[in-house]
DNA sequence: CGGACATGTTACCGGTGTAAACATTATTCC
DNA sequence: GGAATAATGTTTACACCGGTAACATGTCCG
């Protein structure tokens, strides 16, 4: 902030040759973008038009398309942890908060599915829920609902028995929201709930 | 077959303008594509060129790229319907035979994972399993599945325990099929085994 | 034969992701 | 302060894509 000239930073507010903070404007467009559009319509152009700016200027700040789709979906990781927050706050533990948690995950799913089907493609993504074997890793959202799973088997279960149950947990949501995002199966929240709440796993 | 001019015949079999059967050369050729790569790396165009045809040449036959990834669709569910008679083949009625289709439904999956995808993205395709209301649909392979399903139940179960049944056992299936094929979960046969042999559901 | 029709072709359009060269602005050092 | 330098945009260009329109070639039937 140098004394400068102010009224530049006044008037102009546009048709400055440098944007300011485009990374983060190509973020916000692209969640914009994403949440109203099939995934395959996502565009570098597109984002970058939206952004007001021409579409080699995106290579100042991602390597390629894949590295801003992966910044989208770092977004969408944070977005989830709290859709997965605000159900384990509204159902008392146990049984209770871990179907609400699939239950999150599944509307969640439905909610945003560009963003969801784009966070899941993502092989190296902060996704990874480590089924078996691996500590660590994780994305936040994601850790949370590793946690719900294991509070449901107690933890004096053995290892592998929370390891199975985490897989076929989030197998069971996963598999769940893709059938209905894809169509194969009507998004109906009684068809949720019959799925998520009988599950005694 | 005229008389005309049979060398003709012999010693073309090649460079004649018209194919032949082309229609059918460019499913085959899709189908050998799409098991050698990504399902977005399957270009109409690249279709074409390796069925020596122009691009434009495909438009004789199919009304747009959609339609001919639909006809690779069918293929695929005639491949899937083939592995689950197999599976169901080789076990003995009930419990077992119901895994043995959920394993063989994930090795599929897992076999196929460009095919696997487009057959699942097609809202209308014969997948279609009519998981609650709806009688009839569903293609060969998914009837089978059902049939199995329902099997595990008794005839004289519920028809909502057997839709809420069946409904779980594709999405844990399904599920574990998706996350495995995203790279989200190690494509082991311990885990599919983990998942799909605890089933109760 | 000769036309009707099916099935190929080439030419073109607007769209995409991305690399290279150039332009402008911000920063840093004397 | 002023010049060198780095950071950040722009323009241009390329190869690919799906799709339309117009043209060419082959087949078939009266």
């Amino acid at each position: 902030m140098s004394e400068k000239d102010n009224t530049v930073n006044i008037t102009s507010e546009k048709n400055r040759y440098h944007h300011g903070d485009l990374r983060s404007a190509l973020v916000e467009e692209g969640l914009k973008l994403i949440d109203t559009a099939p995934v395959d319509a996502l565009s570098l152009r597109e984002i970058a038009r939206r952004a007001g700016v021409s579409a080699t200027a995106v290579y100042r700040h991602f390597p390629d398309k894949a590295a801003l789709l992966g910044a989208l979906c770092l977004e969408g990781h944070a977005r989830m942890a709290k859709a997965f927050e605000a159900a384990m706050a509204s159902a008392s533990p146990g049984v209770e908060a871990f179907n609400a948690m699939g239950r999150a995950y599944v509307t969640f799913a439905l909610a945003h599915p560009s963003l969801f089907r784009l966070m899941m493609a993502q092989p190296d993504g902060p996704v990874a829920v480590p089924p078996p074997s691996a500590g660590g890793g994780g994305s936040d959202g994601m850790q949370i609902l590793v946690n719900a799973i294991d509070g449901l088997f107690g933890p004096d279960a053995p290892v592998q028995v929370r390891e199975a149950g985490r897989l076929r947990a989030w197998s069971l949501v996963h598999g769940l929201a893709m059938l209905m995002l894809d169509g194969q199966v009507p998004a109906e929240p009684a068809l949720i709930d019959a799925v998520v709440d009988a599950s005694v796993l």
